[in-house]
DNA sequence: AGTATCGGATAGTGACACTATCCTATTCAC
DNA sequence: GTGAATAGGATAGTGTCACTATCCGATACT
């Protein structure tokens, strides 16, 4: 299909898809002549991702760069492209990696309490740290490390679940599966913080009463 | 204290605190004279809370202020607090509420069958409503709404918990209570999502190798 | 008395994600 | 074959947002 084609059915305006293209979200279409290109499925279901990435996860333009990077890198393991991604979808869009936290070393701590592997520059443990010091600046100013540690058993086996899943698929068709991984990644992710939301609301409408004090 | 102790007191610069009185983030000092003012560690902790909200909950000004408006309206009864700062947190910036998502009635049963008391309005249903369109255009083009549900059951004793220890802490400080069952919301909502991304690290790193294809 | 700081108002800035316009070259319908 | 309708590419413009800078007259400290 040709360009208008893809915006039209991918809802994506023209202009947004060519913004894409320069951007790099958007590999290029195959050339036809000297300016003409014929564009597929893969670009439809990119577009899709695109956007999910985008208004659901929030991320930036940037970010989602970094992402598709990795995931068109042909010769990058599989288990190397979900770190790439993971750290540059936890990597916020105005934030110079200054200091290191001053909770870093808990956090280490804990991720060797749990058992688990994970690189030692995982933007992951960094955004732990952060969050840590943050709690303890809003309402929890002694809590440990350690009360992390039930939150990480319940993720155990969903984590676990979704690994299964995902590389399942990727015994078939990496370049599909590492995609949908992606964006699995912050769907998912939606689906349980919204869910979390609602169980709030749904236990605080079943406690007796409160009004002001 | 005055304004610029606020100011250095809480690492936010003196402008900023302005620009958050004047959008109404912050309750204005107590009045010393014609052009002075008072500020006093409530300041302070909002000043933490709305840092809290924006850095790491990547609220907008406007949807703080739409969560402050409830955490101040003395009258409003606690349940209330935390559905109207729910909704308001899950309405995204730039999004006008334009057409009712087509899986909303799929959402509707799935909170029955889940036995879920959630106001039929809740902006949790259109955003999971939202999340499952999402998910089908994404590599899951025909997944049940009933796909949530074992998501939902596992987020039900953490989200009871968090409700118990929340509601203890609102039986001494109304104020200070709800204030931080808002933080902690987006708080603990970033340990959970950041522990599952480490999580997945830590399986995949543990699958069988696996390269290209 | 004189300098510093206050609160309040207004205007300006930089980043970001598009969006619009222009241009030349090629297709496609007839 | 021919003329209108796209195609792709480059460049510039727009709107929003979260600050940030400047100005002002009125206190407050010393």
């Amino acid at each position: 299909m040709k360009i208008s084609e893809l915006s039209r059915r991918s809802g994506v305006p023209l202009p947004t898809v060519k913004f894409y293209l320069r951007a790099g979200l958007l590999p290029p279409g195959e050339r036809t002549g000297v300016n003409q290109a014929v564009y597929g499925d893969a670009h439809l279901r990119r577009l899709a991702a695109i956007r999910a990435l985008r208004e659901v996860g929030g991320l930036s333009i940037e970010q989602i760069a970094d992402v598709v990077a990795a995931i068109d890198d042909p010769g990058l393991p599989v288990r190397d492209v979900l770190a790439r991604s993971c750290d540059a979808m936890l990597t916020r869009p105005g934030s110079p990696p200054a200091s290191p936290p001053a909770a870093g070393g808990e956090i280490d701590a804990l991720m060797v309490a749990l058992g688990w592997e994970v690189r030692p520059d995982a933007a992951a443990r960094r955004e732990l740290a952060e969050t840590l010091a943050a709690l303890r600046a809003n309402g929890y100013p002694d809590l440990p490390a350690e009360a992390f540690i039930e939150y990480a058993r319940l993720m155990e086996p969903l984590a676990r679940a979704e690994i299964d899943h995902f590389l399942e698929g990727a015994a078939t068709s990496r370049e599909r599966a590492v995609e949908e991984s992606v964006t699995g990644t912050v769907l998912w992710e939606r689906v349980l913080t919204t869910l979390r939301r609602a169980a709030h609301e749904h236990f605080v409408s079943q406690a007796p009463e409160l009004t002001r004090h």
